[in-house]
DNA sequence: CGTGTTTGGTTGCCTGCGCAACGTATTTGC
DNA sequence: GCAAATACGTTGCGCAGGCAACCAAACACG
């Protein structure tokens, strides 16, 4: 479409009148800066809350995935490909709860390259003891804010646009490659 | 598979009997969840296309911030404050960006201790080079794929969830203070 | 079979970044 | 005016986590 090469820079004080909409003022990046913003304020302010109950960001999000998985186990690089982590950052992460007791690793019995990454009694304690205030927050100032409507509209759309981000993860797409 | 409707509750020794629904398969958990997971995937994707580009997802998101401002300049506290950088992750960011010809400093003239971070033709240049693929980039997976009522409603709980978490940069807001 | 290829997980190395402490300038209070 | 408190930006330090190289086990197939 446009070439972006009007411009040279911006202190030329008398600005065109009209329609000078360069690229940096495009809807579409408004839009992505909107979503990084509230993004950011929400992670923020979950950080702050497990921080205070002495626990990390990235350990909560993967004790909370072995916590929603059959008999609290998972193999090492499906919680990877689940949470946010590499596989490298999973290793290191899991090494820490090990030692704080609240995972722990165990061999898989048909592959025996595979760990399990499980969740011990102690994890799953403090996941529960961690969600009630969780589950407040999350209301607070995200489920909470939004009429119903909005709500489910706002999940629909972000479901769609997993499905186009995370296809793997997309539940549908992964039932047809399970084939 | 089969969805986690439900959950083989292994050792918890005194369970108690029907409806343990249990707090780690609440809805307002598995919202935070698809928004994490979707978020993730959409910078995943945007990380390796400026990669690519030869720019870090951060730098990109600091000059585009520079871009849209008034002389392609902000003070150094506020530019972090918009971003999601603290300050000394800024005065880092700025150091390399400022080596690589993209941004400088200047001292400003009526606040000895500030200064302002300056994006420098150059760097200007960069972020429209990059802009127009990132555009059609943001379209292709995040306001291409929403209906536009979807959208509209879409980016509307992203701002209330903003006024929430973000109260600073809520545009209303920083007006009221502003007074 | 043995041999190449792919996969699961861990480690060496390096970088980006947050926190807290600091120096310097500014504001506030007396 | 001068002290104390506060704000701006930078730096020392530490750590989490990505990448790439690696080992070991599992497949693929000639």
């Amino acid at each position: 479409m446009l070439s972006g090469t009007m411009k040279p820079h911006g202190d030329a004080p008398p600005v065109p009148p009209i329609l000078v909409k360069s690229l940096v003022d495009d809807d579409r990046l408004t839009a992505m800066g909107l979503l990084v913003e509230t993004y950011a304020g929400v992670v923020d302010i979950f950080e702050r809350e497990l921080e205070s109950l002495g626990i990390s960001g990235s350990s909560f999000e993967v004790m909370i995935r072995l916590a929603r998985s059959p008999d609290h186990r998972l193999r090492m690089t499906e919680l990877a490909a689940q949470s946010t982590l590499t596989n490298s950052g999973l290793t290191r992460l899991v090494d820490r709860l090990e030692r704080a007791g609240l995972m722990s690793r165990e061999p898989c019995p048909t592959d025996r390259r595979g760990y399990f990454a499980i969740l011990t009694p102690a994890g799953l304690a403090k996941v529960e003891g961690v969600l009630p205030a969780h589950l407040i927050t999350v209301d607070h100032i995200l489920t909470g804010v939004l009429k119903p409507k909005e709500l489910r509209v706002f999940l629909g759309a972000l479901r769609k646009v997993r499905a186009v981000v995370r296809p793997t993860s997309d539940p549908e797409v992964a039932a047809a490659l399970a084939n």
